[in-house]
DNA sequence: TAATCGTGGCC
DNA sequence: TGGCCAAGATT
């Protein structure tokens, strides 16, 4: 199968198979794609469209979420995970409004500028919201290409210059195509070619997918890395996030003192948070998100 | 470069 | 039951 068969069966499987997101409409802003490629780091869609609307809606642009104090975009923000994003987020409406008249740039340079961009979120913007010809490389796009192409389960677990490079020379020449070709790999990793339990009885490249033709040899590389999370800094910011989340009004330090024993462990995830700017201190030792 | 950073659902 | 995983970025 050739290249350009590879991409146009790709592709026709996109065009029956795609899920219907509010990001990928038509009418979405770039800056509606923009909420959406930050809110997706790391989280699935079904946790983030409720979110997004709610974002949307009382801040339909940049200007709109940089009026508001930092503190409202991490409580908006909820049960997403990684809360630094939503920090994140407003500085980069921050930026917009200063250095862009308060519109979400086009150009790479310019988007992997704003806090929160690194190099996958400035391509999908670029490609998703200003239809520009560069390789979305995710990792749904890393495993696909890992498996349809290179014949392993997995990909690496870090980007290599090997697999920059392939995702360049698969990019169709057509810019109409290689719009479609980035968000239908996307699918395929994410519908088909999934992580664990691939429906490769499903997949419109089964024929000529370089692993099944191999017999889906197991993985063979450096070990994954794990996530811990029991007992960890993480799972106590969570909870000191929480409770600042939920409260209304600034919440005194006996309180926060409550929801982990090790005073030590407690103390400098509150002190973290304080200096990540996702908690602000109060004169009375009270804390709150930041106003 | 490798560690860190939330949260919840799934097999 | 619990390890694994989800459209990564930052330091």
């Amino acid at each position: 199968m050739s290249l350009v068969d590879l991409q146009r069966t790709i592709i026709d499987w996109y065009a029956g198979a795609q899920r219907d997101l509010p990001w990928r409409r038509a009418d979405c802003s770039p800056w509606g794609i923009f909420v959406s490629e930050v809110m997706l780091q790391q989280t699935p869609v079904v946790r983030v469209e409720p979110v997004w609307h709610e974002w949307m809606s009382r801040w339909p642009t940049p200007t709109a979420l940089a009026a508001s104090p930092s503190g409202e975009a991490v409580r908006a923000w909820g049960r997403l995970g990684y809360p630094r994003r939503a920090l994140r987020l407003h500085g980069a409406a921050t930026a917009m409004v200063d250095r862009h008249d308060g519109e979400v740039p086009s150009n790479l340079e310019e988007l992997q500028a704003l806090p929160g961009v690194g190099t996958y979120t400035a391509a999908a913007v670029a490609a998703f919201a200003f239809g520009a010809r560069v390789p979305v490389v995710d990792t749904n796009v890393r495993r696909v290409h890992a498996r349809a192409v290179t014949g392993v389960e997995h990909a690496a677990p870090s980007l290599s210059r090997a697999e920059s490079d392939l995702a360049a020379e698969l990019l169709p020449t057509d810019p109409d195509a290689a719009r479609v070709w980035n968000v239908a790999v996307m699918e395929l990793g994410a519908l088909i070619c999934t992580a664990r339990g691939p429906r490769c009885d499903e997949c419109p490249v089964r024929e000529t997918c370089a692993w099944v033709r191999a017999g889906r040899p197991a993985y063979d590389g450096p070990p994954r890395r794990g996530q811990a999370w029991a007992g960890t800094d993480r799972q106590v910011r969570g909870r000191l996030l929480q409770l600042l989340r939920d409260s209304a009004d600034p919440v005194p330090r006996e309180q926060l003192e409550q929801v982990w024993d090790d005073e030590l462990q407690r103390e400098r995830c509150l002190d973290g948070l304080v200096s990540d700017g996702l908690v602000e201190p109060l004169q009375d030792n009270r804390f709150r998100l930041p106003g």
